[in-house]
This record gives C-alpha cells, structure tokens and sequence, in this order.
DNA sequence: TCGTAAATGAGAATCAGTCGCTATACTAGT
DNA sequence: ACTAGTATAGCGACTGATTCTCATTTACGA
C-alpha cells in the first residue's frame, strides 16, 4: 500500500474508495458513466459500493475536478477528470466516450449577449458536440 | 396562452387522448415535462395515461412539430411545441420554463467546424441556454 | 489508543421513461 | 350500413438510473 495515493483529488477523508474510484476514472480516455465506473472497480477487485461511486462523483463535480454532461441520447449522465477549471465544451464520441475539449470564446459571449438582451439572470450554457470518432468509424479500430 | 393548436398536429390516427395532450402542450407557453404535462391533463379531467403522454411527444419530436431539450438539473427531458422547422437554440427560464428562440449560425459553424477538424461524423450540437428570466426574478410575479 | 464525525454498504425508494398485451379506430368487402 | 381484418393506440407493469436511509465501519486529531 503505498502511502500516498498518486493524485489527492479527495476532499474530506482519504479512504480507499474514494482513491479506487479517482484511479479507476484517471485510467478512462473518455467520459464515463457510473455504472460503467463501477464495473471496471469490480474487474480491478475493487469492492466498491455503486452508490459510493455516485456520492463521489457528486462530490468532485461540486469541488470542479471532474466534469460531466448528459448523453443526449438517453439522460445519463456520463463523467470524467478535468482539471481544467476555465470554461470549455466537449467534443464527445458517443461510441466509445472518448472527448475533446475546446473553447470557443465567441460562442459564449454570443450566448450571454443574448440573455442579457432578454434580461435573464444566472445564466447557464449547455455546449456539447456530439459525433463518432474517427477510431469509431472505421470498424477494425472500433472501441466498445 | 392565445390560440387554438394552429395545426391538427396529430399524425396517424386522430385520439382523444392525442387531441387532449397536444391541447394541453398548447396552452402552456414554455417547455414542459412530461409527467407536468400529465398533471394538467388530470387536472383538466383529460384521463390519459403516462405512457401515451411520452409516445405522443415522442412521434411528435420525430415529426418535428415540438422541441425537446434536457433539464441540466436534473436530466428530465422538456417540450414544447415549436412550429420553427430550421436548427435555432433556446433561451429557457428554469424556474417557470418559459423559452425564447434564438440562432446564431456562426455558433453553429463553428462547432461543426471543430468537429470536422477532429474527424468527427453524425454530430449533433445540444447548445441551449439556461437561467432565471424577468418575471421569475421578481419574487411579485414569480410562477411556480 | 480513544472518541467522534464522516464515510460506506446494502438495499429500499424514487422517478423518468419503455414494453407487451389488450382495446379500439379505420378500411375494405358485402 | 354491418362486419371482419389489421394496424395503431392505450394502459398497467416493468426497467434502469440515481438517491436516500440508516446501521456499521473507518479515518484521524487529541
């Protein structure tokens, strides 16, 4: 057991689960969903109970440190690290989850000029892309 | 709430229980959820079950005669009618729902050009805009 | 080591959304 | 107009994701 988990995301007690869930997401490319999260502790051995794995993604999705959106196609909610605090959007491979991130300065300022115009306050983008990745589209490379 | 439902908006056969949610869906003016909808419908005394509800919104998104988006809170998805056929975006009040339409095409050719530098296929932008509007900031006029 | 607050596990509860079977509306034949 | 045939609609039961409850365990400062 070494003594120091690779990377203290962990606010509150450090706890093997909570260091379970954060490697088992750092070993993820793309975004993930818990359910899938949680598998991936059980092949690893990892016992970790699923709804601990939501409580801690809830919780660094509060502190910033991981990032999620909305699979468009059925609501879930997928996630992954993203120590990125600036302002970014997703270009999301809804095959294997695989994402990029990029910024668009100008699509966000349009945006908030439009609510401002129509005087709406706490205003909150939501702006994602999503498509199949090149590995996705040519079946010899296709990544479940 | 003016007008009647401006089209008979039903595809297929004409229901009472078609005719009574699209009824519904019309007399509200901002984006709704399904199971609110369902409530109106029991508090009209229009007896139609959940599932119609859904089916019906759902034939009626592929028809392209209401809008969907998802509640970033909370994942629920939202509808309302939209006569609009061409892509626009929406600015959605997450207090009462009410929505306004808006496009911006350079946001538009700007994320489909991010997405082609990456190689991406089959994208799909969720770009809608979220917050608190006028009224609903005004404790006064708020609407639940 | 001890005490205490925080975290976890297990499963129940909740909630949006879907499925499979039955009932009904529409059409063609008479 | 009446009836059978067929596709569609309707509905209750179900599924799957996420959250909640609470008894138990654990981390960690004193």
């Amino acid at each position: 057991m070494p003594q120091d988990p690779p990377f203290p995301p962990v606010e509150g007690r450090s706890t093997r689960q909570k260091r379970a869930v954060w490697a088992a997401l750092a070993s993820v490319d793309g975004f993930v969903s818990a359910k899938t999260l949680h598998h991936r502790l059980e092949e690893r051995g990892d016992d970790v109970a699923l709804a601990t794995v939501y409580r801690f993604l809830q919780s660094q999705l509060e502190a910033g440190t991981v990032d999620s959106l909305l699979n468009p196609d059925d609501g879930e909610a997928l996630y992954r690290i993203c120590a990125a605090q600036t302002h970014h959007h997703h270009l999301v491979c809804r095959e294997c989850g695989i994402a990029t991130e990029f910024k668009v300065p100008e699509i966000d300022r349009l945006a908030r000029t439009v609510a401002v115009n129509e005087g709406f306050s706490e205003t909150v983008l939501t702006f994602d892309v999503f498509g199949i990745c090149p590995a996705c589209q040519s079946p010899s490379n296709h990544v479940d």
